[in-house]
DNA sequence: GTAGTCTGTTAAGACTCTTACCGATACGGA
DNA sequence: TCCGTATCGGTAAGAGTCTTAACAGACTAC
């Protein structure tokens, strides 16, 4: 409740913000298209540009000539005012990427690695490759966000518990805070591709969204007024551990499958495992999940069986979210749904009609090229627009 | 995007908001401590007192003497500058409860009513007769709220359908407005009583919460970061359509059960029907779902394996539920859900925490009179403080 | 070459807030 | 009992932000 009271050093700090937001979002402008932008007069964008030309926040970047009367400047966010770095890392290998302020990715690295490997040095050393590729020195660096599967604490922004890296665990956020010496976010991999999905993807301008991840594990990410939401604990979109009929309830949470792996109930009917076998029982050869789902779509109409199969058991799934938060669009993403494309989306579309009386779009992910490491890069931009707009409104 | 700029007009509109906010929240106040939680000086706070008093927002209500100087003027807001009233229609009876902005209900009134009644007169006729009983005139009315079962859409906040009552149907909304000449809302059951829990039940102060509603039907309040949750096409919670494993999945979500009832997975397994028959098969007679609850509690030990049964049922939903969301705290509410009480919670509770790796506390509804109607009466006095807020603004 | 239009600046005024000061009031301690 | 002191409410002067109006300069159009 501490709020400031509306003094008139308020207001400033408000239209430099509005300013800035409206440079970020339409490129290069006058003072004149800003005061019109912003409902400011010609005066007042004056001073506006001035101030934040002298934080070194916007620069000129060019005269828009052509017009009846002189040459008016044209302002631009200036990139280098703040910079991010996205970090990824799936399996074997850990990537990062850079950018500044204004977004578009300056530098991209990638590195092989093992589970075994110390986190935070895995970390770093990516993160100084990509600065150095970039030509950013450290202390340019404003945050890093870094994608994990697994979940994230809301309260803490810490790993609680990670898939597969037993050694990502509690206290790497302060460990990497102290390592990097910048802002440092976690993020659950899963709500980062539907991050970039709303973004740069399927997703533009959608408020109640869910992203379905089928892959090798399967998660969900659930957009709703606009806002991604992560639950109480950070553990929102596990709907491995949804009980659904076909697949047995299990005694314990705490249990393991013949695999060794944790499961429930969906993630033992659309897990890759199963996605994999079931392929087999139908007679389709190809490796892993998403391959024979490549591989089903290739062969037409013979495999329809196999694909039928594979819609009903993702519907389910989906039906349930629906009759929870139901959301206007469902993409399905990660390997096995990149991989099912329309085909698989159509059909999922149809048997989720015959389950629930909403009926959401369901289409493929639109990024199809590292949908995590975009998520942690444009989540990185975010943050240190927050981070500027905030020192703005600071001082 | 038309949002106004950042003019010195601007700054009054958002302090006399915050201090009209203030005198809602904190009771009757001086000038003085009015000027400390707004964090605006003594001269500020009596200028805007001055304006708020001129408009008829707010009003002396005593002073306060007993301190070293003179006695200060008490200030609170005029309850008169704005009524709203909520209306509630269960089954054969139609109640509404009318109140002024600050809150607190001054008149109620409850009459029969059929649902073969014309909605627009049932409702006209209960709301003239509530504001006879508190003495204001339909003119002073700003807001009704109206519940029921069933679904609104939330781009139009009409009636897309209803369980039930077939006179409730799309076109409600604009007849109404027509009828009483104010603003209508008309909102989920459901989704008033997490209003209403959350306001004065046992969900205060909880961000993400859900409320599972047990009775006649079954459905689902969802409240995520602070705010509820409606969905895309108004039918978030509507989880009667959850695919669950123990009841068959639907052929087709139009089809009906040997009951005649529209219902989904899991409402076959916990509607109210489906409780009834399972309390008959362990041998507890009593009238109505809720009834055999509350016969099965006061029988202690031996009506066990009922509510361990039900608990089960009830913790596959809510397992589904926490899957996907993640909620700090489920509600149980509704006929089935008060009836339970703190028991039933704690078997559900125990239940979950062996489908799902989260644990969210599960607690009865402390709201247990007239939740729905009391959701509504605080939805409308919401409304009306928000336009009120909206006209010191724009003046 | 001149008129017209647009850019960016300067000057004066309106509105909001703030600090500083003052008279009036009522309690508390000497 | 009386005076010191804290508090309430109000007035006056000043600082900060915005606005409109007027102006000097640059560039195009005819």
């Amino acid at each position: 409740m501490t709020r400031r009271p509306g003094t008139p050093e308020l207001l400033r700090a408000m239209n430099d913000r509005s300013a800035f937001e409206h440079l970020l979002a339409a490129g290069p402008l006058t003072r004149g298209r800003l005061g019109e932008l912003t409902g400011l007069s010609k005066v007042t964008a004056s001073q506006l540009v001035v101030r934040l030309q002298q934080r070194g926040l916007i620069e000129v970047v060019g005269t828009r000539s052509g017009g009846r009367g002189p040459s008016a400047e044209l302002y631009a966010v200036r990139p280098g005012c703040s910079y991010s770095v996205g970090v990824d890392m799936v399996l074997d290998r850990i990537q990062a990427a850079a950018s500044g302020v204004t977004g578009p990715v300056i530098a991209h690295t990638s590195r092989p690695t093992t589970e075994k490997d110390d986190p935070v040095r895995a970390v770093h050393e990516v993160v100084e490759e990509v600065l150095t590729r970039a030509g950013v020195g450290i202390s340019e660096l404003s945050h890093v966000v870094i994608g994990t599967t697994g979940v994230v604490d809301p309260g803490t922004g810490d790993v609680t518990f990670s898939f597969d890296l037993p050694k990502w665990h509690r206290g790497l956020h302060d460990a990497l805070h102290e390592d990097l010496g910048c802002d440092i976010t976690i993020e659950n991999d899963v709500n980062l591709a539907a991050i970039a999905e709303r973004e740069v993807g399927a997703a533009r301008d959608v408020q109640d969204m869910v992203l379905f991840w089928v892959g090798r594990g399967i998660g969900l990410a659930v957009v709703l007024g606009g806002r991604l939401q992560r639950g109480a604990s950070g553990a929102a979109g596990e709907i491995g551990y949804l009980p659904v009929p076909g697949a047995p309830l299990l005694a314990d949470v705490s249990s393991r499958d013949d695999r060794g792996q944790l499961g429930g109930s969906l993630q033992q009917l659309v897990g890759a495992g199963a996605v994999s076998e079931l392929a087999e029982r139908h007679g389709i050869a190809a490796d892993g999940a998403a391959g024979a789902v490549r591989a089903a779509l290739a062969a037409g109409s013979p495999a329809d069986p196999f694909l039928n199969e594979l819609a009903q058991r993702l519907a389910v799934g989906v039906a349930a979210v629906c009759a929870v938060v139901d959301p206007a669009l469902v993409v399905l993403a990660g390997d096995v749904g990149a991989a099912g494309d329309e085909r698989l989306c159509k059909l999922v579309s149809e048997a989720v009609g015959h389950l629930v009386p909403v009926s959401p779009k369901v289409v493929p992910t639109a990024v199809r090229e590292d949908p995590v490491l975009r998520g942690a890069v444009i989540t990185g931009v975010h943050k240190s627009r927050d981070a500027l707009l905030a020192s703005i409104a600071a001082s």
